[in-house]
DNA sequence: ATGTCATACTTCGCTTTGCGAAGTATGTAT
DNA sequence: ATACATACTTCGCAAAGCGAAGTATGACAT
């Protein structure tokens, strides 16, 4: 798939693996995986990014002598969805612009 | 709208200004502006770029007194076109997962 | 004549961003 | 002992959008 079209979603595509509960990086990227698959550098950028702008939140806790960083998501980053809901029927109408046929040309 | 989000839909959506038939730079903005908007540094780079690409060719041509650079799609460029639509499903997909409720939470 | 606006393309440089590569460190299975 | 899964970090490159400013012409109003 093209690159550049799925990098637009990266950001939100984070933010729904934490909406119904926290997690941490390694198991979002698996989380998404099926749908889209980002690399963990990306991911980790983005979290760092998206906590900078209040949209999630971070705890350290160990786990099995492991440490995990557990995000979960704010009111900012539920509205973050919810925003692109709303910007949603827009891309639609630009879908609709690239895909449209033109009725006799030729 | 999010600014990140459209930045995918830009090449293809310039290649779908100019899939009914030649157009220039100046027009092309006009003829996206109601679905995309773009300034024309951006748009003129990412001619350029698609030409690179040959997804489009250039003529130049004097009209008016002024300078114009008409475009044309070539076959690479409608391909893109293709690819984009095919890439939809997966662009779907990435919405649902984003978009889905999660059932008994709370 | 003067000013302003629409047309039309160009160039410069900043900033953001994705991401490959390599690194650190632990637990488990072979 | 080796290899692999887990888990997060840091570095630095390259692509890309785009604001700002510039060049140049024609039209139209004051």
């Amino acid at each position: 798939m093209d690159g550049q079209l799925k990098r637009g979603l990266l950001d939100v595509c984070a933010l729904a693996a934490i909406k119904s509960g926290e997690s941490y990086g390694y198991q979002m990227i698996k989380d998404m995986k099926p749908y889209l698959e980002m690399s963990e550098s990306t991911l980790y950028t983005i979290l760092k990014r998206l906590e900078g702008a209040e949209m999630l939140t971070v705890r350290s806790a160990e786990h099995g002598g492991r440490l995990r960083k557990y995000y979960r998501i704010t009111r900012k980053g539920l509205d973050r969805i919810e925003e692109f809901r709303e910007d949603w029927s827009m891309i639609l109408s630009i879908y609709r612009f690239i895909t449209r046929e033109e009725e006799a040309h030729e």
